[in-house]
Formats: structure tokens, C-alpha cells, sequence
DNA sequence: ACGCTTGCTGTAAGCGTTTACATTTTATCA
DNA sequence: TGATAAAATGTAAACGCTTACAGCAAGCGT
């Protein structure tokens, strides 16, 4: 026997007070089957008087819906999560779905093993973000029918999970073709951290957009910033220092070139005039920056809401699309020519 | 009778093929009693072989612990959240918890009442961050001797919740008496939201250190920033269109005097010289901006380690430090003094 | 050989819901 | 009015764990 006298009530407890069944709290806590008008005021009242909270474990139990879903990712903070969040929660609360996070920052996929604290078990459904998950994760939710939305990352071969992302090697394109047609022609490109899809992508665009315009690539020209500013501050400060001669920089986000365009000034550099920089994402601080960032700006918002959305069809049991490919575009500022 | 017949293996399952009891897993899964070592590698291979995962809400209604603690904080994207969580998880990693996030941006406090999901039944604690949470739900979790830390919020009169904050009155003073140092006098202040704490005590740290210089306080120089790069862009844009004279602005947190520093350079001031800015918390882009911005630093990640602390004595049914104040520090760099 | 202790394992009750099904009440219609 | 359908409510099983308690085997001292 378990020590649970805690002045919780239970739902015993209001239907003894409302004077009906469990059964019958359990409907107007639902909205589910039909209860007489009077009877559920009634029940509403008892709810209220006694402070009742429905216990989710029990819920999760008895097979109902959660009303709950999650959203895994690897990183806090980041001023892209926060329109991402905007996006999901818009499509979601519209649905009566809460959300919970979970962040896998500094936890081995391997502690996680048996306890992801967001699981089929006490959630409807996942979005993950980027590959905050291993592969096994995703099979196992993929076996149990489970439903999961990737962000920002195609699923691994075999898996059929849908996934929403953004045009990133358009974008790339969009940006470097825009520096080329100002004149540069030493574009140097800051890499997001190793095996992240979204880098990737662009830089192929980047790769692409080079040999197009017949500008041979150059291995030197490029290094990992790893999506962050203080990464690329001392890779930009290397270039300078190895005295390689960069005219651009065509940074994988925002962050990136925030801490590129640092460098380039502490080094002397006049920005755009004597090294221009693109960013991508048009995170909220890119205005911010000094001279202002041209950037290319995916629709974060918009892909959160999608996600949700492709989330929702699947809870309900029908078929989601498998990929969505949101458009970008080039936003024009100052950091890229005066 | 449900429908819970997806191939979920159970504990019973594991029994079986370990050729156990279920309480000989359970012992396992929770390292708990005894169990013989041939034992216990048969049952970890039937773990393992069937992917099994324990179901969490039967776990909660056993009335296990979850080695789950929530942390229900205001709105994602600040740089400031990503030290604060840094701070937490480490602590809480060290005693085997997992740490599930809520974000209260855009849930008013009335949708939440019957439903906050992370509570008193799935978790073992919480911190709260700054006003997420309405007294009311604060003065539940009292009633029930639920482990609560508060986080950048003194506890509501009556309630005995720890709280762990910084010294800002005295930050705001250390950054206030170095501005008038400099030979700044017409001192303007960006304050965070209507009814923010940080921003109340900043605010006073602010008034009492002009007031000990001899300095009057003037009412035209203090205006709403809410924390936000794009409200404060507003606000200074106001005061030079109002041809407010200024020399320093004092800014409630990093993200205000970044748009503060916008504002400014839009309307051709030069920062320092004309107008120095300091902010408050030195979060990580503070040093990016340009010129790099002089603050109060706030020991953030500090803050969330010593919140998780606190929290771990409250579990373990010990008793918590009531207050803790957490010192800070001047940071200087050129936004305010060449 | 006996009773003790100690280590290991099993049995089964109980946690708080949801829901299929049974039952009772109310409304409808000839 | 009585028969019948529809609406409202109740009963009780099932969900997958943890743990108090009981049982059993082996080791020990006498």
C-alpha cells in the first residue's frame, strides 16, 4: 500500500459532493457523452469547491486523450526558438493542445535510453526539432504508430515521418548569386555545426551558386561557426590572421554572422565596403546588428504552425503530408551593400 | 474496456521473459531492494530485447517518484533562459532528475486553471520563473507542501516558497553610480514590464543612487522598455523626437539597451560620447554589440543552479534557504566610456 | 538437528481515471 | 394511456505500475 493521503481530492470525492457517479464527472470533465444541464452545473460546482485537478497519470491510464504534446530540441535560448514556439503553440491552442518541452541539451542520447520524459505514454504527439532524437528514437515511435513531425530534418531512410521545413538551398542561392551580383567574387561560407541538415543544404547552394557563376570553390573559404556567434568570431579572426582575402561572407544564420560581422570589425574591417555578410533565418536582433544584416528569411513561424498542423491530421488518425517546403527570401539590409 | 492493444510491451511482459516477477522488474528499473546479480542481468536483457519503457502515468499512480521536475517560466528566446537553464540542469542532473519545460506566453492564466500540465501529479517539483503563475496556483501548491522554488520573484505575502533572485537595487546602483562617475547627469531610465520585480528594484536602485548624488529625479526620463529590443527602439525614438536631452541611458535588461543603441545611432548620436547605455544581465550577445555594451552582470547560471538546489532539499523533505540573493557585478565595456 | 538471521523472490492490493454496458428516467407518439 | 425510443446516469473492469508482506532457501551458531 502506497502513503497518498495528501489532501488531493479525487474524482470520487466530487461525485460524492455532486451526489452522481464518477462516471458522470468523468463526462463533464470531457465533454464527452451527454450530461443534463443541471447535473453538470452541479458537478462544475463540486469541481470548483474542492480545488479538484484531474490526475494526469490516472488519465494517461485509462487510455484517454492528453490534450498534451511535445516538442524536443536540442538548444535553449535561441531567438529562433522563440518564433518557432509562436508558430507551434498558435495551431495547437486552437485545437485545445497544450505544449511541453524538453530539451536535450548536455543529455547523452544514451542516458535518455529509458527515460525520455516526453514519450508516446504521456503525450498525443511530438514535434522534434533538428536531430535532437537518434534514429532509434524515431523507430521505435515509427513501430508504435506514434504520432511524430520532424523540424528542420528529413527522416532517416525507411521511416515515414513527415517533416516540415524550409527552402534552404533556394536561399543560399537567393544570398550568394545577390553577393556575386554586387561584385564579390571571394565568398567565404560559415558552416553550421557538423551533420546539421539545414547547413547542408545551404551550403550546397552555396557550392552550387559559385560554379554557376563559373567562381571556383575554395576549401579555404570555408569554416564551421557552428550556428554561433562566439564559434565564428574565432573563425573569422583566423581568416584574418592566415590572411586569406574575403571580400564576403555568406554565414549558415543569423547568429554566425553576428559574431562574423564582430570579428571583421575588431580586425579593421569596414562592412559592407570592404567585406560584405549574409546571414540566414532574419532572427529578431538581425536589425540590430551594426550595419543592419541582410539576411534570408525562412518563415519560422509559419513552419511551426505547419508542424503542428501536419501533427494534428496525424492524432486524429488521418494522413499528413510527408514533406512541406516552406519559400524563403532575400531581405535586404545594410551589411551587403550601402 | 479500452483499446490499448498498440504493441506497448509492459512490465509483465519483461516478468515473463526474464522469468521473474513484475516486483523483481520493478526492483530492477528502480535500483531498489534487493536483487541477485544473475537476476538482475536476465531482467536488463529482457528490458533491452523487448525496448521496453516503463508507462509513466502507472508510475505516477504507484506513487513512484518521477525524477521529473518542471520548470514554468514566461516566454522562450531570451539568450538570458539559456544560462538559467544551463544553471538548473546541472544540478539536477547530478540527482538523476529530468527537467520538462512550460511556457505560459499566450496562455492566460484563466485557460490554464484546470490544466496546468506540469503539476503536483507528474512531477516532483517545480521552479517557477518571474510571474508565470497566479498567486492562487502558488497558494495550492502551498497548501499541499508541493517543493516549489521561486525563481527572480520574492513569494506572495503568507506563502513560505524559497526564492533565489539577484541583488539588483544594488546592480542598478553600481551601473547608476558609475554613469554619474563618468559625468553623466541627465540619466534616463528603460524599465522592464508593469509589475516585473527585476525592474521595481532596478528602478529603485536607480532613483536612490541619483537621489544620493544629489541628482532630481525626472519622470520624463524614465519610460517603459518591457525587456524588448523593438518596445525600448520605440521609446528612445520618442524621447529624441520629444528633443529630450539625455546623456546615459539605463537599461532594465540587455535586450532594451540594445534597441536602445539602435534608436540612438538611427538619430545619429554617437555611443559613447553623446549618450552612453549600460543594461543589466550580460547575456551572451551583450559583448556583440557595437560598441560592446557595458552591464550589470547577473549571475544567471548561478541563479538556476542555487534555484535547483533549493528544490533538491524541498524533495528530499529537508528545509530550503528561504532567500537567497545572489551578488552582481559591473561589467564594463565601451557603450559607456571610450 | 534446531532455530535464527539474512538474502532473494513472489503475491496481490491499490493508485485515479475512462468507458462499455446496463439500467433508470424522461420524452414522444399513436 | 401504454409502448417505445431517446436521454441521462450508474456499475465495474481495466489500464501498468510500486510496494507491503509473506514465503523460501541457505548459512550460521549452538
Amino acid at each position: 500500500m502506497t502513503q497518498r493521503t495528501n489532501g488531493r481530492f479525487t474524482i470520487e470525492d466530487v461525485a460524492a459532493l455532486a451526489k452522481v457517479s464518477t462516471a458522470t464527472v468523468s463526462r463533464v470533465l470531457n465533454k464527452k457523452g451527454q450530461v443534463a444541464d443541471k447535473t453538470m452545473a452541479r458537478v462544475q460546482t463540486a469541481i470548483v469547491e474542492l480545488d479538484y485537478i484531474p490526475h494526469s497519470g490516472a488519465r494517461q491510464m485509462a487510455g484517454g486523450r492528453q490534450n498534451l504534446v511535445g516538442l524536443i530540441f536540442p538548444g535553449i535560448g535561441d531567438p529562433f526558438l522563440a518564433e518557432l514556439l509562436l508558430g507551434i503553440e498558435q495551431s495547437l491552442v486552437a485545437e485545445g493542445y497544450e505544449l511541453l518541452l524538453y530539451c536535450t541539451q548536455g543529455h547523452s542520447s544514451k542516458d535518455r535510453r529509458a527515460f525520455l520524459p516526453l514519450n508516446e505514454n504521456n503525450t498525443d504527439g511530438l514535434i522534434v526539432f533538428a536531430h535532437s532524437l537518434s534514429e532509434s528514437e524515431l523507430q521505435r515511435f515509427d513501430r508504435r504508430d506514434f504520432p511524430v513531425v520532424l523540424l528542420h530534418q528529413t527522416p532517416p531512410a525507411g521511416l515515414n515521418i513527415p517533416c516540415v521545413t524550409v527552402e534552404n538551398k533556394k536561399g543560399a542561392a537567393k544570398a550568394v548569386a545577390h553577393l556575386i551580383g554586387c561584385g564579390r567574387r571571394r565568398i567565404a561560407f560559415l558552416s553550421g555545426p557538423e551533420g546539421n541538415e539545414d547547413s547542408y543544404w545551404r551550403e550546397l547552394g552555396y557550392r552550387e551558386t559559385l560554379a554557376a557563376h563559373g567562381i571556383p570553390f575554395r576549401s579555404a573559404l570555408v569554416k564551421d561557426g557552428s550556428f554561433s556567434a562566439a564559434v565564428s568570431e574565432t573563425a573569422v579572426t583566423q581568416w584574418m590572421q592566415d590572411g586569406i582575402e574575403i571580400d564576403a561572407i555568406f554565414a549558415a544564420d543569423d547568429n554566425s554572422a553576428q559574431g562574423a560581422i564582430f570579428a571583421l570589425q575588431q580586425a579593421g574591417k569596414k562592412i559592407p565596403q570592404d567585406v560584405a555578410v549574409i546571414g540566414f533565418d532574419d532572427v529578431s536582433f538581425a536589425r540590430y546588428t551594426m550595419p543592419p544584416l541582410t539576411t534570408v528569411r525562412a518563415p519560422i513561424m509559419e513552419a511551426g504552425s505547419k508542424a503542428a498542423e501536419q501533427l494534428i491530421k496525424l492524432m486524429r488518425g488521418e494522413t499528413a503530408v510527408s514533406l512541406t517546403l516552406l519559400p524563403t527570401e532575400l531581405v535586404i539590409r545594410r551589411s551587403c551593400q550601402e
